[in-house]
DNA sequence: TTGAAAGCGCTAACAT
DNA sequence: ATGTTAGCGCTTTCAA
């Protein structure tokens, strides 16, 4: 722990009085090591305060230990909930999640230029809407990438998607399950959403309902007694 | 864009006809060399689909363009559009944010120590509690550290927060300007909303309200026609 | 079980 | 304006 520079793997391995690379196994690999060796590597370890520089590790062998996942927008609890499963999921895999947020000013393309860079051993994206420059780059790349909350017949590499349309004649099955015939909605603008609606609203007119109040946004006021509808808003 | 292997900076000076090191200065130092060279490189990156390798050259530049931020949970909007901020600022600077989610299951030591591996140029914390073994890592790592989201006479570094006690009597004050008398307040389990209570509690007792019912989390019903009160769910 | 040598891909420092 | 040399800190051979 000194305090002038870090504490590097060749310090460890002076003062522990082995080579660096048994250092590095006594880390990676304990089995390898004498529980004896591996005991004193620990100790200095822990004594000096040793980091290990997970850059210059992962140059070497290849493995970043990086996992980039790209999303829309952050302020969606559907997100949310994704980005949370994927750290907690990855991290206990040994990997570290690189958030991209290709938010309004940011173009997907810039975002997964800067991402490559780092060298991720994979690439969770949202959605399957992207420019052919970022699919050649994607593809070029070797990278696993996995495309989710859509379906398309032409993934990058791998899909985990569901029909949004279906999922829109669902809600609209539920609602006249339910017995409801005078039906509103408040919707987001988002395509995904949109298909989702004219699922919804194909739905609705196969079962002579035929012109559905649509509202973009919260529009207070819309559910009056009486009358009940979905609030989609991802 | 060969299928093999991945293009490096060697395979680009060789294409281009100079040497690697004019290539680096092409791309992070565009002054500090000749249009027509300029032009050339960038012909042949564009077109061989170069990638540069962050890792190696963060490497040897020391600079990881890596800031990790650390928060407790995503799922609370207010941290939410901090991330959102932090991320968009931070790569027009030309940085990458690592975001770390100490969730429940995860020891904000832990987390730490991973992302300390990933030599951050700056770490961004929510909040100012943290293990003395975290404090010890993070000064010995003299990498700038920004606490946020409360205060302290004794921060590791950087300080950006706010009185929680002086916000919850700014809540009472602000009922009480509004001619509230009957209260009731909705509040979350966490230690900084319990300050925040605190406060809010404390300033009403010295203006003659004394009992607050209070709930923990959601609680329909509470606030009945006649009375008014503050959910803080932070 | 441990070590020596080499090199991952890039850039700082020093030439020229 | 461009090139040469060396080396960031680690891990992969290969050898003992």
């Amino acid at each position: 722990m000194r305090t002038g520079k870090a504490v590097t793997l060749r310090d460890v391995a002076k003062v522990a009085g082995v080579s660096p690379i048994t250092v590095s196994r006594a880390l990676n690999h304990p089995g390898l090591v004498t529980p004896e060796t591996l005991g004193r590597v620990r100790a200095v370890v822990s004594r000096t305060g040793y980091v290990p520089n997970v850059l210059a590790g992962g140059l070497r062998s290849r493995r970043s230990r990086i996992i980039a996942a790209v999303f829309p927008q952050i302020t969606n609890s559907m997100f949310v909930d994704t980005i949370q499963v994927l750290t907690d999921s990855l991290r206990q895999e040994g990997y570290q999640v690189l958030l991209g947020l290709s938010s309004y000013e940011v173009r997907e393309d810039e975002l997964i230029a800067g991402i490559l860079g780092r060298q991720p051993e994979g690439i969770y994206l949202t959605g399957i809407s992207h420019s052919p420059e970022t699919r050649r780059r994607l593809i070029a790349s070797h990278i696993p990438v996995v495309e989710a909350w859509d379906l398309t017949p032409t993934p990058i590499d791998m899909l985990v998607g569901f029909s949004h349309e279906k999922a829109g004649a669902a809600m609209a099955r539920h609602l006249l399950a339910r017995g409801h015939r005078d039906i509103g909605l408040v919707w987001g603008d988002d395509i995904r959403a949109g298909v989702r609606r004219q699922g919804l609203v194909a739905a609705l007119a196969e079962n002579g309902i035929p012109a559905v109040p649509t509202s973009l946004g919260p529009a207070p006021g819309m559910f009056q007694r009486g009358r009940e509808g979905f609030a989609d808003l991802l």
